[in-house]
DNA sequence: TCATTTGATGTCACTCGATGACATGGACGC
DNA sequence: GCGTCCATGTCATCGAGTGACATCAAATGA
């Protein structure tokens, strides 16, 4: 469909990911991943709606396959077990690119803007469990309450995740945070 | 100290308060805000890096409160209770202020990046509190859990309190959130 | 087969946020 | 009075982001 090099968009995401990595988000511009990837500055703005956005493409589908994990947990479900099978289904897709995930985290690590972007995609995910939540009859506060403290373990774990041996699984690591979770609210 | 109008600083705070509520932030350009206070753009960026952190001044003094507050808990106190005393301190602080907090909260709600910036000074204070616990001799994960759930019960509670009466205290609500989740981790 | 439509990309012009370099002119110490 | 200091102004520039319009190959259909 189209005259040109096909694969736009991955051409501009891995010239921007490459250009990240080599000087730094900031020390990049626009012009220079677009010129990498064959095209216009024009045409990167057509794809993602800014220059941080495009190491945030995946984070629809994340939510998705999360929401979707909720929905399908078993109506008995309490709360926090429908939520933590929801966030197994986030460790799962996270879990699979070890070494992606680690570059990919220490450029964001690296850079203020793209640390906000990454936190409201993180309370994006959690406003969308909330509402799933709510959809399973789970009333507010506790639908925020239990997506938020969700959130916040699948944040812990996925950073001792990424510093660590690419042998221990993320859902292993969250799933001890998650009980370290439960052991610490006990005793306050 | 100047031959100007003193206040330079507070000035530009109201004029960029006023003209957000008017009009929104992203119609509001940082050329208006300085005209509006008599002074220049550039002087403007002289007293906060960017168009946002207009907003986000006091957040600072909050975060060296809620450090303070954890350091002057008692070191028998669990790691939650230590928690909840820094949270605690928190509300005290930004619960004086019901209506302008309402106003403040309207204008970051209505535009993202201004969503961005208040996560992202959160997970400062997240960050902080990790800080300190370790400080009280808290390890990780635990110190990390523990600061991520309490930041996480704090910002529910304000969401809770902004968006209620005035005469709900945000410290009540907070306490309330906060034995919700204790209830939620303990039945999930 | 050829004209038409379509959709992805290019070109151009512009606004605005942000920053560095340098100028200015009162206030204040001496 | 004199000179220094420092908050502010002025000027120039870069890069992100956007709207309007042009272009051109492929798909489509008569």
């Amino acid at each position: 469909m189209g005259r040109w090099e096909p694969g736009a968009s991955g051409r501009l995401r891995a010239a921007a990911m490459e250009l990240y990595v080599e000087r730094g988000f900031e020390q990049t511009t626009v012009a220079e991943i677009a010129e990498r990837a064959g095209l216009t500055a024009r045409t990167f703005f057509r794809y993602f709606a800014d220059k941080r956005e495009v190491l945030f493409a995946g984070s629809t589908a994340l939510q998705d396959s999360v929401v979707a994990a909720l929905e399908n947990a078993p109506g008995s479900a309490s709360p926090m077990e429908a939520v933590w099978a929801a966030l197994d289904a986030a460790a799962t897709m996270l879990g699979e690119r070890h070494e992606y995930s680690r570059r990919r985290n220490t450029v964001i690590a690296a850079n203020a803007e793209l640390q906000e972007r990454e936190l409201i995609k993180m309370a994006s995910l959690s406003a969308a469990l909330a509402d799933g939540m709510r959809r399973r009859g789970v009333r507010d506060p506790d639908a925020s309450l239990v997506a938020e403290v969700g959130v916040a373990v699948l944040r812990v774990a996925f950073e001792r995740w990424v510093s660590g041996p690419a042998s221990r699984t993320l859902t292993a690591t969250m799933r001890e945070s998650f009980d370290q979770v439960k052991a610490l609210t006990a005793d306050g």
